[in-house]
DNA sequence: CTGAAAGCGCTTACAG
DNA sequence: CTGAAAGCGCTTACAG
């Protein structure tokens, strides 16, 4: 025995097709009786019938799913509370949310939402120019570039708001002469040049010399290389705004070989809070980014899009970004 | 103007949607005239076609989708290479692979999968009994449990391999009091319970007294407390093997605040090779896994299920595992 | 209050 | 070598 179809129920209750349809979508406005529906509902029960998003979907011409592109980040860790929560809000409104990773567009990406047919088509990356034609062709909605400083709207994430309150928390705590460790890496291009402009953006507000800036690498030659510049030089910082945690506390590890007490010789703040954060000694000052609202606020932005509702109403991006204050600076 | 079918085709190049189909699926065997296949494979092409995963799911009964159901796993980073992977070998094979991320099953599942009507369900967790239920009466083949240990062979994984090699690799160094630093938290069930079994059976294997287990928690407290344990109690242990590197290097950390030098006074190897562990100082050993071929064999698992073919050939788990020495041994 | 019928886009036995 | 037709499972205008 195969599926069980609506067509069986129908069969089986001794009613149409129509009415189980009916029934089971809860288009009670048409009026079906009372015993009808329970008698419906209780064969459908039995036999075990779940309907076919498929056939939905054909007759629909779009089905209830949200393609969300992930390329290759490195912030997976992070992404993770983000995407239950989405997913969990965007269930509740009845569409079901799926990842598709991808490092370099290899194959068109077209191969595989063709499979999936979604409402929508959410990329967290940019899409290449002929996958974005496509879906324009097939009247797919396409939302790009989530995490784009210029549609902080969407989310209530600005990258910017990240490298500014470093410098604004550095600067409450005294300091006037600051670096910045920049991250040297092409897959970081979505977050730390905006993080950056954010600070240097800072430091002219608060009438602070631009911040000191250094590339890094994820390597403890380069971790050393950038403390001896920011500290030996001419004009040596105070304090350093690290692009994430990962490289403060390359920066931190060594500062400690190099005998620089943290936070007396040198502060230091990351971004992240990423779990080992509270365990380096001395612990790493930080900011943290509550992913489940920015999930709440794409989720209205993703819903409106597909249909054409309401508008989304924009997350309050001062809510989202809080400064983990601990040993480091 | 909406989207673009096989029936504009065959109209727009004057044949039917039988011979558009065979064109396009390659059915050659049918015999389509050379000029004929051309002109049908130039129309599609400047009509822009895109097939319709939704109609040929429907009529296939299956979508060309492997759905991966992943629970709230601790493991994001690690998952990153894995997820890139896979997908690219499915997609090799026709398949789109997408996943969905759920913590507490909240919603049923089968609200979500009924959207895809996936060939094939992996759940890297294990499914709540209805939803398996309701799987197995729609006739979707369901991988479950890819990370427990029973089914190594899937993946050429096995997490008791792990806890084996860092004490094989302790007791090559001349150690013989190990102590295991454990993760008391249920969302590592699947990997912390296995890794420490294979260390006590190497520990037995090797002659060794069995290892001195800590529970621990992400906190600088636990960690102290635990090299209190280890370091200062009867029968004090000269190496830990810690669950993973996170804890290696809460450990570290402690270490350094009581002043016990690493690896002279207590030797430390973590599992993972997060990015971070070669940054610590000492930089810290560790264990890594070839994610690549972990993916690689978990398709042929897949497509294998999928397509009732030939068996699956498992992989080589020795070649999965490798130890990244550095300076904590 | 309920049902027969059409049609979403595709593939494939079958007929020519 | 090619086409007309059926049917996958669903929803919904329309008819009664």
């Amino acid at each position: 025995m195969g599926r069980v179809t609506s067509r069986d129920v129908a069969r089986e209750a001794g009613v149409s097709q129509t009415t189980v349809s009916f029934v089971l979508n809860g288009k009670d406005e048409h009026g079906i009786a009372a015993e009808t529906r329970r008698l419906v509902l209780e064969t459908a029960d039995r036999l075990g019938y779940v309907p076919s998003g498929i056939g939905r979907a054909m007759r629909k011409g779009r089905g209830q799913v949200v393609l969300c592109v992930i390329p290759d980040l490195p912030v997976a860790e992070a992404m993770e509370q983000f995407k239950l929560t989405l997913g969990a809000s965007l269930a509740e409104a009845g569409y079901a949310c799926v990842y598709l990773h991808h490092a370099k567009p290899t194959v068109p990406l077209a191969q595989t939402w063709q499979h999936i047919q979604p409402a929508i088509v959410v990329a967290f990356g940019s899409l290449p120019p002929s996958d974005a034609r496509t879906l324009k062709q097939a009247g797919i909605p396409l939302l790009e570039g989530v995490l784009a400083p210029e549609n902080a709207r969407m989310t209530g994430l600005n990258q910017e708001d990240v490298g500014r309150l470093q410098v604004e928390h550095l600067a409450a705590r005294g300091h006037r002469r600051i670096g910045f460790a920049a991250l040297d890496d092409p897959r970081e291009s979505p977050f730390c040049p905006p993080r950056l402009k954010g600070a240097r953006r800072a430091c002219r507000d608060l009438g602070l010399p631009a911040p000191k800036v250094v590339d890094l690498r994820y390597s403890q030659e380069s971790a050393s290389a950038a403390v001896t510049k920011w500290t030996r030089g001419t004009n040596p910082v105070t304090a350093v705004a690290a692009f994430n945690d990962l490289l403060a506390l390359a920066i931190l590890a060594s500062c400690r070989t190099q005998d620089i007490t943290v936070p007396d010789d040198l502060a230091l703040i990351g971004v992240d809070d990423l779990p080992i954060a509270s365990l380096a000694v001395p612990a790493l000052t930080t900011i943290a980014m509550d992913l489940t609202a920015i999930a709440v606020s794409l989720t209205t932005t993703v819903l409106s899009l597909i249909d054409k509702g309401a508008p989304a109403t924009p997350a309050d991006p001062a809510a989202i970004l809080t400064l983990v204050q601990r040993d480091t600076t």
